[in-house]
DNA sequence: GGTGTTATTCGATGCTTGTCGAATCGTCAC
DNA sequence: GTGACGATTCGACAAGCATCGAATAACACC
């Protein structure tokens, strides 16, 4: 079966914490990652792409950072875990900000 | 005399450094005083217009953490400081950024 | 010079965070 | 079942951060 990983409602994001997720440089190349990619992918796929010299653990955290900030969605499909921005909800919340800070993380040297 | 405090330059913004400055809700509350004042204010006043029930050692620490991010700027008057929103140097640097955050700081529950 | 004002620095404290190795869990394939 | 695989959780550690009270600094004014 799938199921998706918990995950606040768009009524309730909290900026600090979206902000706080996003102010860290490995989340957000992960994060660039996933929104250049279209459509769902999995997370194997997602790191390999994205490239950071990062253990697992600390990956997964990074990735449950970005799941409860609302920024992103889990789907567990077999062992992989499918995942994708949620675009249109975050920027139904808070519109513009996720397209400035993805852009200003590709001009900026450290991501 | 009056001096401006020590700030990068433009060309030394770090998104990391932003983006953490930015994900304090204090931090954002001084910020959004200071950017819907038009012009230079100094830091007593906008303390007392921003409202926030906060030591003056933690203000002065944010006030230093968002200078030295780049996103304002301060000048020693006397014994005043005043401080003003570095909007076109941060805008030419990451288009879209502060606005995105500020006006998402106006819909956010907690500032 | 002495005094009050404005803001910073110092030192301490408690909390949060990024990171990892080791152990664990759920799933698929054989 | 047994093993391998993909990913998470646990426990720990060092570093960083927000906060405050007390002390300090820079300045204006009388």
């Amino acid at each position: 079966m799938s199921r998706t990983l918990p995950e606040p409602v768009v009524e309730s994001f909290d900026l600090t914490v979206i902000l706080s997720a996003l102010a860290d440089p490995g989340r957000r190349t992960i994060l660039r990652a996933m929104y250049e990619a279209e459509g769902p992918v999995d997370c194997a796929t997602l790191v390999e792409k994205a490239g950071l010299g990062l253990s697992n653990p600390t990956i997964s955290h990074h990735y449950r950072v970005l799941r409860e900030a609302g920024l992103t969605r889990t789907v567990t499909e077999g062992r992989r875990r499918i995942v994708h921005v949620r675009r249109e909800e975050v920027e139904g919340r808070f519109p513009g900000l996720l397209g400035a800070v993805l852009s200003a993380s590709e001009r900026d040297a450290h991501g």
